[in-house]
DNA sequence: AGGTTATAGTTTCATCTGTAACTATTTGCA
DNA sequence: TGCAAATAGTTACAGATGAAACTATAACCT
C-alpha cells in the first residue's frame, strides 16, 4: 500500500515566505507603479542612487542585489524617462557614472515617504519584541553585505 | 538646498524579505529543477495534489496562492509529462480532477524530502524561540487560508 | 424552457526575467 | 610593447508571468 508523506505546504517556511513577499512587494509597488509608471526594479536602482550618488551600474547592481542585466535594463528606462543621468568615467571609458536627476530627486522625494509609511504599517502589526527579533532572522538567514554608508546615522 | 531623505534599501523590510525568500527558493528549486526538470511552479502543483488529491485546478489555484493561469501552465505540463492524472469531473464538466499518477506519486515521493531537508537546514539557523516567533510573524502578516486538512495531525 | 450571469479552464499578448553571447575597454604580465 | 585575461555594460534568445479575452458548461431567475 501507499506509504506517502504529503508535505504540508501552507507550514512550509519558503512557501510562506514567498508568499509573504509578494504580498508586501505588491502592497507598495502598486503605488508607486501607477502614479510613476516606475517599476520595483527601477524604483530599487532609484533608491540606491538616492542614498549612494555617482555610482556605476556594477556598484548599483552590489547595492541591489540584482544582476546587471536587469539593473542595465531599469537604467536605460530611468535615463530615457529623464530619472537618471547618465556619463562616462573619466579615466575608465568602461564604466558609467550615475546620478538622479532634478526629475529622479522629485520622484524619490515623493516615493521614499511612501515605502517608509508602507514599512511601518507592515510593524505596526507586530510588536516590539517581534520586530527586533525579525531584523535578527533577517541577519542571521540574509546578510547584507553594505559597503561605505555616507550618512552616519 | 537639497534635503532628501534617502532610504537605507538593505534595512528596508520588503526589499530584505525579498532577497531571502530568493535565496531560500532559490536553493531548494535548484536540486530538483536539474534532476527532475520541475519547475518550482509545478513543485507546488505536486505537493497540494500529494496531500489533496482529486482537486480541480481551480482549487489547486486555492491552495497554492498561484492564479489560475499559472496553475493550468503548469498542470498541463504535468499531464504531458505524465506526472498528473486529468479526468473529467462528473456531473460538472466545466471541471478537472487531478490526482498524481504513479509517476507523479515517485517524483513527489523524491523530492518532498529534499524540501524538508531543506527547510530544516533553514532552520537549524535559528534557536528555538526564533522559529516560534517567525512562526507567530509569519501567521500575522500572511495567514493562509486552508480547508479542510484531511491529515489530522 | 429561455436567456442572463457566473464559473472552470485555456489562449493570447505584452512584458519581464535569467543565461549566455557579445562589444568595448582596461589590466596583467611576459 | 603586445597579447591574453578580466571587467563594464549591452544585446539576443528562450522561458516565465499576469491581465484580458475567449470557449465551454452550469446556475440562476422569470
Amino acid at each position: 500500500m501507499r506509504n506517502h508523506k504529503p508535505l504540508k505546504l501552507e507550514r512550509f517556511l519558503p512557501y510562506r515566505l514567498s508568499i509573504l513577499s509578494n504580498i508586501v512587494s505588491q502592497a507598495i509597488a502598486l503605488e508607486y507603479q501607477q502614479r510613476f509608471s516606475l517599476s520595483m526594479t527601477e524604483w530599487r536602482v532609484m533608491a540606491v542612487l538616492g542614498r549612494f550618488s555617482a555610482l556605476s551600474a556594477r556598484e548599483v547592481a552590489e547595492h541591489t542585489a540584482m544582476d546587471k542585466v536587469a539593473v542595465s535594463r531599469a537604467l536605460s528606462r530611468l535615463v530615457d524617462a529623464g530619472r537618471v543621468d547618465r556619463h562616462r568615467h573619466n579615466g575608465d571609458r568602461r564604466r558609467s557614472v550615475l546620478r538622479l536627476s532634478e526629475d529622479g530627486w522629485r520622484v524619490h522625494d515623493a516615493v521614499a515617504p511612501m515605502a517608509r509609511a508602507h514599512e511601518e504599517r507592515l510593524l505596526a502589526q507586530l510588536d516590539k519584541s517581534e520586530i527586533d527579533t525579525l531584523a535578527r532572522i533577517l541577519d542571521k538567514l540574509a546578510p547584507v553585505q553594505v559597503r561605505a554608508d555616507p550618512d552616519p546615522g
